[in-house]
DNA sequence: TATATAAGTGAGTGTTCACTCACTATAGCC
DNA sequence: GGCTATAGTGAGTGAACACTCACTTATATA
């Protein structure tokens, strides 16, 4: 028998297949049928919601964008110190990948960046965002003394990302052998304080 | 004019093109056709010298690890204290992938990793492989009193490995628009020192 | 110089994929 | 209960792709 969904539901479902299906097989090799198995439609189907397979995608990047001003603006609140809120970010971010493994291999796939324009700036957007979002804090604690004073913010905040991106690419690639999160917090501790002995200088 | 040439040069054009052609399209879109046009064959003579495309793949990745024992025997004559050991280690890292910007693509690949387990060894062996550079190097370091006495060595060393995938990932990304050497070594001085302030405990 | 061997080719094949189309069934409204 | 708008379908289509095959041509050496 045929079920039938307005638009608005299906599409949602169609998003959230593709984010759990991106984590299973990786972005490059979701196909319209495989979405339209994991929803319980004929693939034809998926077409009259979505009429390319690259409006999916900008759809895809469209909820991870709503989802993150919204993780950030509950967060904002919390925490005192420019550091503690600084690592509650990076906790965040880390519990929102463990939760949606699918978005690093989103975020880092080259399939996504070079077969559209319209994906390509998506995710660049999403990237600017979350720079954005850390170099406000390390501005903040860099005044308040909590980081170095010569601190280069705009860098920091790269390295910061750095950290996360490798360790998640590790983390996907690995099968998720690891917990991302505790992982994740350790090598924040390393770069926060440094490795170098302190006896020095 | 048909041009015949012996197959264990035209095996090194193949590898060669294909190297190339990763940092160009990335390493999922790289058809035989692709490569047989960048070597000057008909596609059909590509499968003379590979007869399956995982096996062209897998040359790329003995290809790699040569390199990389080759640079590193050589690199260890060098410098002196374990600082500038790693300092170097990663420097020439960093300008390998300068080099061959199709690197960090084939390594980060999903797809070379979920398509063939021969591959997916391969790809984790190279890692590996440089992570035991790392750590003796940071093991050393730490003997010697020039990196921190409670250093957790093998988490360290993920770090620095974390740190040059996630700016490779970023430089692929962007289009290759900064340096990735003089970027990276920016990014290590902060690893290394730390980004907290100096006055705090 | 004849011959064997190996490098090369054009023209396929089967499969997978995004996307189309003519048609059908259902929900909501009058 | 009948009508309309729209969600849904099965059966395509053409393009891209890895891989095959029967056949050709160049090279090394007996």
């Amino acid at each position: 028998m045929r079920i039938r969904k307005n638009a608005a539901d299906r599409r949602d479902e169609v998003i959230d297949a593709t984010l759990r299906l991106a984590s299973d097989v990786g972005p490059e090799r979701i196909t319209t049928d495989a979405i339209a198995k994991a929803v319980g439609l004929s693939q034809a189907a998926v077409f009259r919601h979505f009429p390319h397979k690259e409006d999916i995608w900008a759809a895809v990047l469209d909820w991870l964008r709503a989802r993150f001003a919204e993780r950030w603006a509950g967060m904002a609140a919390g925490e005192t110190s420019p550091e503690r809120r600084l690592r509650a970010i990076v906790r965040g971010q880390l519990e929102f990948i463990r939760a949606n493994p699918g978005l690093p291999m989103i975020l880092m796939s080259r399939e996504l960046h070079t077969r559209s324009e319209l994906l390509r700036a998506g995710i660049a957007g999403l990237m600017e965002m979350f720079h954005r979002h850390l170099a406000g804090v390390l501005e903040e604690g860099k005044r308040n003394g909590e980081f170095a004073a010569d601190l280069d913010v705009p860098r920091a905040a790269n390295v910061v990302i750095a950290l996360i991106q490798g360790l998640a690419l590790r983390w996907s690639l690995s099968g998720r052998a690891f917990d991302i999160v505790s992982e994740g917090e350790r090598a924040l501790d390393l770069a926060l304080a440094g490795m170098a002995s302190r006896s020095r200088n």
